[in-house]
Order: structure tokens, then C-alpha cells, then sequence
DNA sequence: GCAAAAGTGTTCTACATACACCCATGA
DNA sequence: TCATGGGTGTATGTAGAACACTTTTGC
């Protein structure tokens, strides 16, 4: 930023001097609101808690906290996931910045959205609270503040990125089936598809290593399993 | 953002009794900074201009400018826009936040980041100060504060971008050659492009209406001249 | 033996790519 | 007449879409 651009004249300033000049502006705050994807019972879902403000009663919030002075964005949303959730190292991407004046009851808040993505079952998971819930994506009418356009936008992104990397792997447990990958897609997608077809693409890409296993518990023939090839080998697309 | 989520009881409160709690957050302030692209001479180029800033003595910033309190992010976009070029509603997308702790000397000052695509021989185009330049992007090394790292961001958003939707028109005058919009994909690719092929796949995607008309001013052939297909026809993507 | 899902191949179509010649204009 | 770019079509390879049958396992 650059404040000072309004002047016509550009006579040299201090960072400090220019802090004084603004210090009407210091008065927002910045929030990081994690929309906190998983995957269990072929649905997706997201990582919700009641809101505990009067104004929202009865409403569910996203889980998100104030930036901390000496934090950054990125730090801020793997806190909140590790308080929250007790995991490291989760998938993560930033969705964009909301800040529209009237978005919080409290005053000028800022949010910036971070989509997480991570395995269910996992064996580190432990919620921080008996009342945050899994809640299915697909039925949800309505959050607190402006939740719901946070949740469609990065929604939005998720099924974008789906499309064009190795993303949705995240949501599953290290070792998976073709099928229970496939359900994921249409999960994600909202469509069907063609059992043989899905099978080829995913070949192609070169994105699983064959384990030599097979499922096991499954009241059918059993699939083989496999499991995602390290993922610095795709740094960016297909 | 739900800050009070760190209690693991959950009394109600009033967002106005959460301010209070939190006051010792409300001491960012958020700006927003404009990648201003426009094309031109065969270069893609952003419009930049000297800091004013002693610790950035001798670089070029981008554009940008603190939201005001009763202003929004897009708003405040819009506003540094119209300030700097006197245009009104330019093509416009948020690109991402960034709030690194250390990324402004001034002190604790996120950013928003929006880029803009623009006809930068637009009649309306008036620039407000005489040191604001169109600089080329690839010979931009060095850029103020973490301007560099926006101004990547950002064209890799619209490189992206390009390759989707038509966005590019927006850099071009409202009457165009197929020889100048293959220019231009050819400077945001960094590839040449086959003549025939490119024609091909635009006139597949029917963006484009033939205006019957033809160039003029040129040492050669004339070629006929098309403008963009009403853009709320395309609200996504192909 | 029945139910449920695993596993597999061919055809058709659409799109990307590679590639070369004649035409219209201005200088 | 020359230089410059305008304008066009064909052949080939690749990827996605449609589509059905046999096999393996658990019950």
C-alpha cells in the first residue's frame, strides 16, 4: 500500500512519520476464517461450532480467531487448525479476503478465508469441543456473518482446483480404493461417472502407486489399494 | 472470524462486549493494492510509480491506497482506480491478501491485492500525476515493500485466467485484429502461436463478432476487424 | 447361487497440433 | 515488384465420452 499516493507532490517520508499520518486507519481488525473441508459417509462436509454471539444465536459459524499482532496469515490458519482440530501440516489454500463494512457485528473486521482439507479419520484428530460438528456442505442454509459466501466461494475454488490437481486426496485415508476415489469425484462434482472412463483418466495421470493390497471388511469382492505418489512430484497441474 | 471460540464454555456475549475484549486486535489497518495491467507495444505492462517511502528510496511501488472505514474492499479498488487513471468500471478481480508481519515498515498493515486489466489508449485514460509509468512486466526486477511478490501473484492469477475465459479483451481497444488479440496471447503466454490454429480455436469459442470493417493505418494487408461478443454472455468459462 | 462391486477395451467425436500456399495492400 | 501480413484446409494424434460383459468375493 501507499497511502500517501494522493499527494501530488512526493516529498520523502519515514515509515514512522507516515504511521502518524494514518493512525485513523489502525483500527480494523484482521480474522482468518478456516473452512475446514472433510469427507465421510460419500458426503462432503465442513468443520463447524454454534456461534456464540447474541446476534447469531442459533446459527453456526465457521471456526476463525483474530490475526495475532506478530502473526501471519498462513500462521494464523495453521493455529486455528491445530487448536481446533489437534493436526499439523494439513492441505491448506488461501480463498480470497472479505471485508465488506457490515460483514461483523463487532466492528471492522477483515477475514481472510483458508480452505484445509483433511482426512476424517484420521488417527491425530481430536476436536478441541464437544459441539463442533461435521456438517454435510450440501445442506447447509445458512451461517453466521457472511459464512455462507465465505463456505460457496471457497466451495467454488475447491471444485475448480478438483478438476485440474491432485487436491481431493487429501480428504482420504492414506490407502484407498478406486471406487471410494471415484465417489469422492461425484461427491465433489454433483455427478456420476463412468466407472471405466474415471479408471483411465486417473491412470493417466500418474497420480497413485499400486500398494499389492487388497481392501478388506467389504461385503463384495475386494478392490486393490493404493495411495497418492508423493506430492512434490506435482508441484502445480495435472 | 469468532474470535471468543478460544473458551471452551460458550456464554453468549454481544459483539459490542467482544469488541471490548479484543481492542488490542483492532490495530491493523488493510489497504488495498491495484495491479493495474495494460498492454501495449507487444508488452504487457503494469503501471507503477516511485516510492515515496525513504526506505524504498529508488523503487517503483504499485498502486495502493488504506481502506477507509466505511469503505469496501472493492470499493476501495474502484476508488484508487478511478484516482489514478480517471476510469470507471475496469474489469477487476481479487487476486489474494497478504499480511506478512514484516511487510510493512509503517507498521502492522495488511493488503488486499486486486488486479485490473485496461485499454491503455482508452480516451478517458488520464493519468493523475506525471510520475505514474507504465513499465513493462518482465523487466520489472525490484518492486517496493512485497510489491514483486503481488505483482507475480497476480500475473500468474491472470495467466491462469487467460487460458479460461476472455479476460485479455479487456487489454485491447473495442475494435481489434486477429493479428493484435494473437499478439497479445502470444505476450501472456511467452510463446508464439500458430496463425491458423489460433484462429481456429477463437472462432470456435465464439467470442467474437465481425464488424465488417477493416484496419486501417497499416503498411500491408488490412485485416478485418471484430470486437468482444457482450461479456454477460460468458459469466464463466469457454 | 445370488448380490455387489471389480476389472477391462473399442468406437466415436472433438480438439490440439503441425504444416504451406495464394492473396491484398502499401511502399 | 517486393515486403508484409491476411486468410484459409488437411492430416494426425490425443483425450474424453459412450457403452457391456466377465470375474471375484461375501453371504
Amino acid at each position: 500500500m501507499n497511502a500517501e499516493l494522493k499527494t501530488q507532490t512526493l516529498p520523502m517520508k519515514t515509515a514512522a512519520a507516515e504511521k502518524k499520518i494514518h493512525k485513523d486507519y489502525f483500527h480494523a481488525a484482521v480474522s482468518v476464517d478456516c473452512v475446514i473441508f472433510g469427507y465421510e459417509d460419500r458426503k462432503l462436509k465442513v468443520l463447524v461450532m454454534p456461534s456464540d454471539l447474541e446476534e447469531f444465536k442459533n446459527l453456526f459459524s465457521l471456526l476463525g480467531d483474530l490475526v495475532g499482532p506478530h502473526e501471519d496469515l498462513q500462521s494464523a490458519s495453521q493455529r486455528i487448525l491445530k487448536e481446533r482440530t489437534g493436526l499439523d501440516g494439513v492441505y491448506m489454500e488461501q480463498v480470497q479476503a472479505f471485508g465488506d463494512t457490515d460483514r461483523h457485528p463487532s466492528g471492522r473486521v477483515f477475514t481472510v478465508a483458508y480452505y484445509s482439507l483433511l482426512n476424517i479419520k484420521h488417527d491425530g484428530l481430536q476436536l478441541s469441543n464437544p459441539l463442533l460438528k461435521w456438517m454435510p456442505v450440501y445442506e447447509i442454509k445458512q451461517l453466521a456473518f457472511d459464512h455462507k459466501l465465505i463456505l460457496d466461494t471457497s466451495l467454488a475454488k475447491l471444485r475448480h482446483m478438483s478438476m485440474e490437481t491432485p487436491v481431493l486426496f487429501h480428504l482420504l485415508p492414506e490407502k484407498f480404493s478406486l471406487r471410494e476415489l471415484q465417489e469422492l469425484y461425484e461427491a465433489i462434482q454433483g455427478q456420476e461417472l463412468d466407472r471405466r472412463n474415471f479408471r483411465k483418466k486417473i491412470s493417466n495421470k500418474g497420480w497413485l502407486v499400486d500398494l499389492k493390497e487388497m481392501e478388506k471388511d467389504v461385503s463384495h469382492r475386494p478392490g486393490k489399494l493404493y495411495r497418492l505418489q508423493f506430492a512434490e512430484t506435482f508441484p502445480q497441474k495435472h
